[in-house]
DNA sequence: CTTGACCCTGGAATCGATTCCAGGGCGCAT
DNA sequence: ATGCGCCCTGGAATCGATTCCAGGGTCAAG
């Protein structure tokens, strides 16, 4: 049934994964997507597969794969090679630093619970406006794990 | 006993508090850290107290403070002002953050956890540099939650 | 033939925290 | 007075991923 497919433009591209057309441009500048084929008029006409590897991306990199590590991965592929095994060792890289990580926040977490807990006690048996010095306390109850913060801003991925 | 006590030089406050000066720099521009009075010769003399502002500003910082943050917060008490209240509900803001974002990792980890098990066998079931497909089944068991990755690099805080 | 939606380009800007740089003073010990 | 280590300055660079920009084509409908 199917020929050999309807190609795709920038925009609906970008539409079908919810990536921006500049983050496409900017995923074929660093060569993670293969340079689509162009129409006369210049106009990019990606693959009905397209979107799936754009997914892929978005997947590893939701893993905590890095646009560089993606690009070298990918490109291996894409030259035939086959980098299962070097992908399975950066995922278990991954997943060790990711383990890590949680440990940090989890302990920043519970030293955050406690305090919240205290400062509102603090707070409310405080007269009023009169300083309950809970900043303070931050620097005499120091026993917060190390290296946890970094970030924990943006969570909508635009 | 102790007198009124002999000033710190940045470079003493930095090692004391595991920042470099350069940061200690960039704090007080940020007004972070109060202007340190100097000496004729133009040196900064902290202090003996400095060292615990700035030890409250990198457990501020752990716990998910920006120094855009503490900029405000730190300036309001400097002010003679009393942020506890807003502090507090800044703070339960950043522990929910927190607790969001633990979630999503745990998620992530659950994803990844099951990947690798699953890889591992794959790959060890097929002969010898065949494509297992590893990087392929990404984009098919498309199950990973939304919004998990963002960043569990640099680790050491130098 | 004009309008409006879409596409192209490369380079620059953005976010936050930190570091780096060059060019120039101190201060103490030898 | 020479050297070495420390200090000063402000502006720029760094990291990574994404977005923004201006100036300019393309295309289909009206």
């Amino acid at each position: 049934m199917r020929e050999t497919a309807k190609p795709l433009r920038s925009g609906e591209l970008a539409r079908l994964t919810g990536v921006s057309t500049d983050t496409l441009r900017h995923y074929e500048r660093l060569g993670i997507l293969p340079a689509a084929p162009r129409t006369t008029a210049g106009y990019r006409m990606y693959a009905p597969d397209a979107p799936e590897r754009v997914h892929l991306v978005r997947q590893a990199m939701r893993l905590g794969f890095t646009l560089d590590e993606l690009t070298e991965i990918l490109g291996a592929r894409d030259r035939g090679e086959v980098p299962c095994g070097r992908v399975l060792a950066m995922m278990e890289a991954k997943l060790g630093a990711l383990e890590q990580r949680i440990r940090e926040l989890r302990e920043a977490q519970r030293a955050m619970q406690a305090l919240v807990r205290n400062w509102r006690v603090q707070l409310q048996r405080t007269p009023r406006g009169s300083k309950a010095g809970l900043l303070q306390s931050l620097t005499t109850k120091a026993d917060l794990p190390a290296g946890a913060p970094e970030h924990l801003k943006r969570r909508k991925q635009t």
